[in-house]
DNA sequence: TTGCTTATTAGTAATTATTGCTATTTACTT
DNA sequence: AAGTAAATAGCAATAATTACTAATAAGCAA
């Protein structure tokens, strides 16, 4: 396994913003989110910039994908392993701390598959909505 | 809470076609796939179509959807409850049977939600691929 | 069986989320 | 300070799905 060239990477004013947006609060914003809090300081920023910056940033490990079915994107600064719960009334979206399971093993070994990580989703209603 | 007054179904040919056409594969097709096998019966279905009923199917609880991050959504004629396991190298995607964890209570302690259900999906890399 | 009502359809346009393309800009090396 | 190429802005394109609308056809009633 070569290790492949990869060209030099550089911090632009935009990227910092941009890593800067998603460090700065504890909701897991979309890209457009991103963008929307990213133009107060660029303003001639562009929404390609925001996505091709964040695919970066979660290439080199600085910032979680949250990916959710039926939805956009988000995106997490925090990298400790934690599920997700959604609200299926209003939408809201946020983290289960303090839980993690060992159950990798258990999916390899009824599968044959090598696993190497697994994600949860939790689905009801926040405490708001009921 | 009243009743809603929803109109009375009806059974088309072309409902019937895509149902028989999820339940007749052990794969879990996209809405194309589907598509692509309902053709054969009915020569000038529309995807939209597939679409509406496969939604309907769902919602009637005779169909599961797989929603599937970053992929199109796909569907399950297996009602029992069971996860996913996804090749990330080559995209395969395929149950994990005979597994079921209780662990909606845990959510539900840690964040004051109503739990619902969850989805858990795995990745890794197949038999063949690594 | 015939006709009526309206749920459903086919076809197309629109929408949403995201990526591709390209000329221009700009971060970093020498 | 100058050169190189990575990154940008702006826009076009794609993929998945839904919205819209006139036409069709289930299923009920006469």
């Amino acid at each position: 396994m070569n290790a492949v060239i990869s060209p030099a990477k550089r911090n632009t004013k935009q990227k910092e913003s941009i890593f800067r947006a998603v460090t700065s609060v504890y909701t897991h914003p979309t890209a457009e989110e991103i963008y929307n809090m990213v133009v107060v300081d660029c303003p001639h920023v562009s929404l390609t910039t925001v996505y091709r910056n964040l695919n970066m940033l979660v290439e080199e490990g600085k910032l979680r994908r949250i990916a959710i079915p039926n939805d956009s994107d988000r995106f997490d600064a925090t990298l400790t392993p934690h599920y997700h719960v959604k609200c299926d009334k209003c939408g809201a979206f946020v983290d289960v701390d303090g839980y993690d399971t060992d159950i990798n093993g258990e999916c390899e070994r009824l599968t044959g598959y090598k696993v190497n990580y697994h994600d949860i989703i939790f689905h009801g209603e926040c405490g708001e909505c009921r």
